[in-house]
RNA sequence: GGCCCGGUGGUGCAGUCGGUUAGCACGCCAGCCUGUCACGCUGGAGGUCGACGGUUCGAGUCCGUUCCGGGUCGCCA
């Protein structure tokens, strides 16, 4: 029979001394420094503690025993002879008297060591991630987020908000991502999708008026993964409040958010609240990026009237963003690199120049540049040992390119990047609608369920005139965290007159609106509330709380960049029967 | 789908200009060691160098194709 730990391997200390315990665990290590005399590491959730071996029966048991099995060691603490300070049960030891295998670890060689796991090819981590987790660094991640979870509950309980929880078989949205369908046995041919989020279900509780929503609420996209974004499935805490304004949002978000950071976070410089705002088009001319990371100090400057008509071809007639760096000592191998990754990460070229020691414009593109070097070295505010990254394109392309240039540089060359803190700001008033790249036409720019700054008014304004509908806002926001976009969220269009507006400008009716959202449309028709609202995403705070690289370090149970479980084994075929009984036929292209 | 990087004993990595027995660390096995704690010492086993094809007297190394993984663009809030 089993018999129950009396303490974990995380509690005994000098004040046990002369206790009998039982403690149970994996065997993580045993150090033989002698015939009949070993050290035994027994770990388990808590820490691990000595189990020291000094007799030929003890010895007999132990030596079968392979790393990795489940024991329970029962015996006498005892203060150790050498003490070790690093650990906090470093000043005990339990001599056995009894020593029993609860789960035998069949294998003596381990797809990795537990304790390096971090270090092991991701496949076989995936493949083994129950291994993996074993492992104190992996799992404290995992820890850290449950407790982070816990605490983002209790803030917003505080705050007054209910967590309800909203279905996760529902209707296909027509927007956005790509959904995961679900075949409905009962209704042939029709399907169910899995939530992109809550969106929907959450506006629909305002208009019932719950007045304060929140929830953790899993979202599910068929999109491609990236390192901080995970293919499939991930969580939002999502939230919305009724008859509330943007900056009700904001400063709940911030009551929220800081205090997390503060308690959980890897780094003890935190932006105070409020948080910067800075306009969408100002982020985007100054950072090049609607997510920049305030930590580094460089800023975008645009060149293109300098450069016009200079020669250089990708130049004419496009727009120039230039990124520049003083006394920069980098070597041309350097510069190569940084225009390679550049090309990499944006698929778009980058060109540089320098100022030498004389002041001349040297290297790189300069020889197009001489003629005009000094109305260029004035434009940026050059001086000798300056050098310039610059990115030429349409206005879109070249600020996003100089964006990532911004961000190379400025974590590669040193003096620019702040790493330890955490840079908050407020991104806000993003465009309403874009031009599509493909379609050439007008087009939602985020969800078309924001509210258009000045409302029905700013789209009667506009109506036919293309630059003003491009010039029109939204009330809409984001928190970007060091670079990584960490919530979003709006003001939302609560008015079906105003929702049919907005549809029309980009060429949609009243019909349009009806058919792709029928439940909130109908609401709305009833009474709605003005609610606004946002969602962090729990899985990129954690990474950002926990400085982790990999979206994956933060999933408990991570799929791959193909979306596949390899633990498990998913996706994988299914019985003809099963397809049959929910009248699906396979249709496989080679 | 495009582009970039990678694939070498169980794990992580090295491998020069194409050259003879493919190295190193950890792990594993055996032996030694009574205070280790990243224990130490001695010895040992373990590799079709992702796969296929080509160039060559000779390929881990060069070329082509392909598979797998990561990153990235497209895509995605």
């Amino acid at each position: 029979m089993f018999q129950s730990r009396t303490h974990n391997c995380g509690e005994l200390r000098l004040a046990h001394a002369g206790q009998n315990v039982t403690i149970v665990g994996w065997l993580e290590n045993v150090r033989e420094v002698g015939s009949n005399f070993a050290f035994c590491v027994i770990r388990d959730y808590y820490g691990t503690t000595q189990v020291v071996i000094e007799n030929e029966q003890m010895m007999s048991i132990i030596k079968p025993i392979n790393k990795e099995s489940t024991i329970s060691v029962t015996g006498t603490v005892r203060e150790r002879e050498s003490k070790n300070t690093k650990i906090p049960t470093g000043e005990i030891e339990v001599v056995p008297t009894e020593i029993k295998v609860l789960g035998k670890c069949r294998h003596n060689q381990l797809p990795f060591e537990i304790n390096k796991s971090k270090d092991a090819d991701e496949n076989t981590r995936l493949k083994y991630r129950y291994l993996d987790l074993r492992n104190p660094a992996v799992k404290s991640n995992i820890i850290l987020r449950c407790q982070v979870v816990a605490e983002l509950r209790r803030l917003m309980t505080e705050k007054g908000f209910l967590e309800i929880t909203t279905p996760i078989l529902t209707a296909s949205s027509p927007e956005g991502a790509r959904d995961y369908l679900v075949p409905a046995r009962n209704h042939p041919g029709k399907f169910y999708a899995l939530p992109q989020a809550p969106q929907q279900f959450k506006q629909l509780l305002m208009t019932s008026g719950f007045d304060r929503y929140f929830q953790i609420a899993p979202c599910f996209r068929d999109e491609d993964a990236r390192a901080d974004r995970t293919p499939g499935e991930f969580y939002q805490m999502d939230m919305e409040m009724a008859f509330a304004s943007q900056a009700d949002v904001l400063s709940t978000l911030e009551d929220v958010l800081v205090p997390v950071f503060e308690k959980y976070g890897k780094y003890s410089r935190i932006s105070p609240a409020p948080f910067r705002h800075i306009p969408f088009n100002e982020a985007m001319e100054r950072y090049g990026s609607d997510k920049p990371d305030l930590r580094i100090d460089l800023e975008v400057q645009d060149v293109t009237a300098t450069v016009q008509g200079c020669g250089f071809g990708p130049f004419e007639g496009n727009c120039v963003k230039a990124v520049v760096v003083h006394d920069f000592t980098q070597a041309r191998k350097w510069i190569d690199k940084l225009l390679v990754d550049v090309e990499v990460q944006t698929g778009n070229k980058a060109c540089w120049v320098k100022v030498d020691e004389n002041g001349n414009l040297a290297g790189g593109i300069s020889k197009f540049l001489t003629e005009r070097q000094d109305a260029f070295k004035e434009a940026l505010g050059l001086k000798p040992g300056s050098f310039v990254c610059m990115a030429a394109g349409k206005k879109a392309a070249a600020q996003k390119t100089a964006g990532v240039i911004r961000t190379l540089l400025g974590k590669r060359v040193p003096g620019h990047f702040d790493e330890e803190q955490y840079a908050i700001c407020w991104i806000v008033d993003f465009p309403m609608y874009e031009l599509g790249e493909e379609s050439g036409q007008l087009e939602f720019c985020h969800n078309p369920f924001s509210m258009p700054q000045g409302g029905m008014q700013t789209l009667i304004d506009a109506e036919g005139d293309m630059d003003k509908l491009l010039a029109i806002n939204a009330d809409q926001y984001d928190l970007v965290v060091n670079g990584y976009e960490s919530a979003s969220g709006a003001v939302r269009n609560h008015d079906p007159e105003i929702m049919v507006k907005a549809f029309q400008m980009v060429g949609l009716g009243e019909e349009d609106v009806k058919a792709k959202f029928p439940a909130m449309y109908n609401a709305f028709t009833y009474g709605a509330p003005p609610h606004a609202g946002a969602a962090p995403g729990v899985d990129r705070l954690i990474m950002l709380l926990t400085g982790e690289e990999s979206i994956r370090e933060v999933i408990t149970f991570p799929m791959n960049k193909n979306a596949q479980d390899l633990m498990m084994d998913a996706p994988t075929p299914v019985e003809q029967h099963q397809l049959d009984t929910v009248h699906i036929a396979l249709n496989i292209k080679e």
